[in-house]
DNA sequence: GTCTATAGAACGATAGAC
DNA sequence: GTCTATCGTTCTATAGAC
């Protein structure tokens, strides 16, 4: 049968099945997400999934990767360019978180806004409890966070090898836990809302997570 | 029909139920975990889940309100002797976070050790997408979050109101994404050993928090 | 490539014997 | 209270017409 390898005249309904699978993953998770949402939602054939991504289980690998990819490719350019900024000197806390996070949050590229759908989704893929998504963090946290242990063991000498894991692996929950901790963000802003706040929470999150980092 | 209201001669039967649930929900998540699964982990009737709960999301409101509770109750405990041991001086940021965070990981009440599954299950429950949790999140977390939130105030008067709900949402999520996020948990210990250091975690946890929520 | 129709399996819930 | 058996529904995935 051959699953379709190359884009051809038009991915238009691969594109529409995907930006809908982001949402209901975003929204309802892996397993309360079903085919029949997504091509509901996508205003496309029920078997499309099934021809364009073989599987739910594949639309979703591809979904994600195709978003995560991007990010932490722009997160380590900001970062190596961090390096070669200060030369010899390590590069602050701050600053190293800010080449981690801030991708993310300018998911649909810098100077665009925040994607809220993509942003909640990526933060369920991290805690979703689903047996597939294992290889995709080894994927696609393994170096990611070896090239951040490798700076932020720099820039804190004085921080033991367990200690800096320890406080990173709290900084990454911190990131993880505000993009899908839907129950305290709806009780933050006094006004009622529906959007929150990306950028008061992201310059936030960054100043939270650096001081937590570093403290003494 | 009516069902089981108070406790009879035994309630072994819904005991192991509750127990299976805990841990397969801590696991899977909510729509992942069968009553299937549950009946046969404890080793009791399929039929006898709605017998004892009467569906199977009755179940889990059950499990989570009777763990979240006593938690929530030592919790404000805690820090009703923090208050007033302080006298008229504020809490500090530490202090409070230690009776927040704390019970959780000492789920099977002071003294004993933490609970893998039960705090696993209570970060879970506050992030999953299903909608019958909502109303969990604004039962138990309302008048909690409130107290915090009135004691982080006099502690720390020079920030304003707004900044420290934002700080406060992302200690919970700290503390949440801690709990579930096994991804980067798992590549934390150079050694292989299966079983997370919480004690580790949780006064890491708390240190982090507190000078995150604390910076100028 | 896109559709209809359906296979095949699993689910929550319940009826009714004991 | 506990069991077996099953109803009715829903799911993923696929076969086959167009």
């Amino acid at each position: 049968m051959s699953l379709r390898a190359t884009s051809s005249t038009s991915d238009k309904t691969r594109q529409k099945i995907v930006r809908a699978a982001e949402q209901l993953f975003a929204d309802k998770g892996y397993q309360s997400m079903t085919l029949r949402d997504v091509t509901k939602a996508a205003n496309v054939n029920l078997a499309a999934v099934n021809y364009h991504f073989g599987s739910k289980c594949n639309l979703m690998r591809e979904a994600i990767r195709s978003r995560i990819e991007p990010i932490n490719v722009e997160r380590l350019k900001r970062l190596a360019e961090l390096i070669e900024a200060h030369g010899p000197a390590p590069v602050p806390v701050s600053a190293i978180f800010n080449s981690l996070f801030r991708p993310l949050f300018e998911s649909d590229g810098p100077s665009k806004g925040p994607n809220p759908a993509l942003i909640q989704m990526i933060g369920r893929a991290f805690t979703e409890p689903a047996d597939f998504m294992r290889n995709l963090h080894k994927d696609f946290f393994t170096e990611l966070s070896f090239r951040y242990l490798t700076e932020l063991k720099r820039t804190c000498p004085q921080l033991d090898e367990e200690t800096i894991r320890y406080r990173f692996f709290l900084s990454i929950s911190t990131m993880l836990g505000a993009t899908i901790n839907t129950v305290t963000l709806e009780n933050l802003s006094s006004s009622k809302s529906t959007e929150p706040n990306y950028d008061k929470i992201v310059s936030e999150l960054i100043a939270y997570a650096a001081a937590g980092f570093d403290h003494a």
